[in-house]
DNA sequence: AATATTTATGTTATATTATAACATAACGTT
DNA sequence: AACGTTATGTTATAATATAACATAAATATT
């Protein structure tokens, strides 16, 4: 029995949503999870993690590192960002996209699952999607080669059904 | 009807084996490929297929580089490594581990397939599976999202055959 | 409260991966 | 041989990431 069959955020992803209620859902999760971890959620990572959480769309290193300048209002040097990117990965509160050396956040920590991205060659919007199916399709195919499975990275690229229609006229705005 | 049901060269990979065979059949391949295509596997690009099959562990571009200077005996700037894996990567002769930043032989081109890599992060080697079944999955976690599925890159890391019976004594180089 | 210890951040420099831009050479066609 | 095309050489630099050491802030210990 599989306590999750199918978790994403695709939906909300590809369509006009609220999005302050994403931001605001982030970063409550964050505090409580650190919380619970004891350790701690510090201005500098907090900072990175909200502005992650700008948008659906994932933003590289040196991206971050331009915001979070301007946030702060004084220079960051590239080991700040780093490092808050570190402590945030390792809490799973948001992910690497190592296809396009960026980083999101990440709509569901603390729930094990695989991390499955479908990422719009358009809009450079991210949905990701936990799937059980998937996750056994994957331990049965290791299986058959006896390979020990202990970390996956599974990117899907293509189009997001926003850009399919054709809505999405200014696709490097439209994604919130 | 599925004309690939699985693919793999898992059982090689994680087994000593004439590796010879490998690099020749590689090349072999390679070599019609280009007919067929009307294209040039010129000596750069054939010197460079030649380096990345040399075993089953996966090169970064500078390591290439390095090899390439000394295989031709003359410096080779970036540039030209980077231009035969590009050539290399269009026709699908190697593949890129956006994980990793490096390169690895393909070891069946010319078939439709999806890119599934196990990586081990014991000794290094990658193997590669195209499973149907694993297709089939990710059509269908797509076609839920309505996402149209383009593309698709599959890392898997964990142990091979090898190293998780610990006969890996010298993991840097005992993988062919 | 003062001190020590740990944790986090600042700072400087540099490693690693990848590409831009332009020059030259090799090749194939007429 | 002259031409256009394709491949490679060359130089410089962009983009991503980390090492190493210094300082500061927070927490614990006396």
């Amino acid at each position: 029995m599989k306590s999750v069959i199918m978790l994403t955020n695709a939906r909300l992803v590809h369509q006009p949503h609220d999005h302050e209620r994403c931001i605001n859902a982030a970063l409550t999760r964050a505090k409580g999870l650190c919380q619970e971890k004891s350790v701690k959620l510090t201005g500098t990572r907090e900072s990175v993690l909200s502005i992650l959480w700008q948008s659906h769309r994932p933003l590289g290193a040196y991206q971050i590192q331009d915001q979070l300048s301007k946030l702060l209002a004084k220079p960051i040097a590239p080991p700040t960002v780093y490092r808050a990117i570190e402590f945030l990965l390792d809490l799973s509160l948001i992910h690497r996209l190592p296809s396009l050396n960026a980083y999101i956040g990440c709509p569901f920590p603390s729930s094990q699952h695989s991390n499955l991205f479908m990422i719009c060659n358009d809009c450079g919007s991210v949905a990701e999607m936990a799937d059980a199916v998937l996750n056994e399709v994957l331990q049965t195919a290791s299986n058959k080669a006896n390979f020990v499975l202990q970390s996956q990275s599974i990117e899907l690229f293509g189009q997001c059904p926003l850009c399919v229609l054709g809505n999405n006229d200014d696709e490097e705005s439209s994604v919130v």
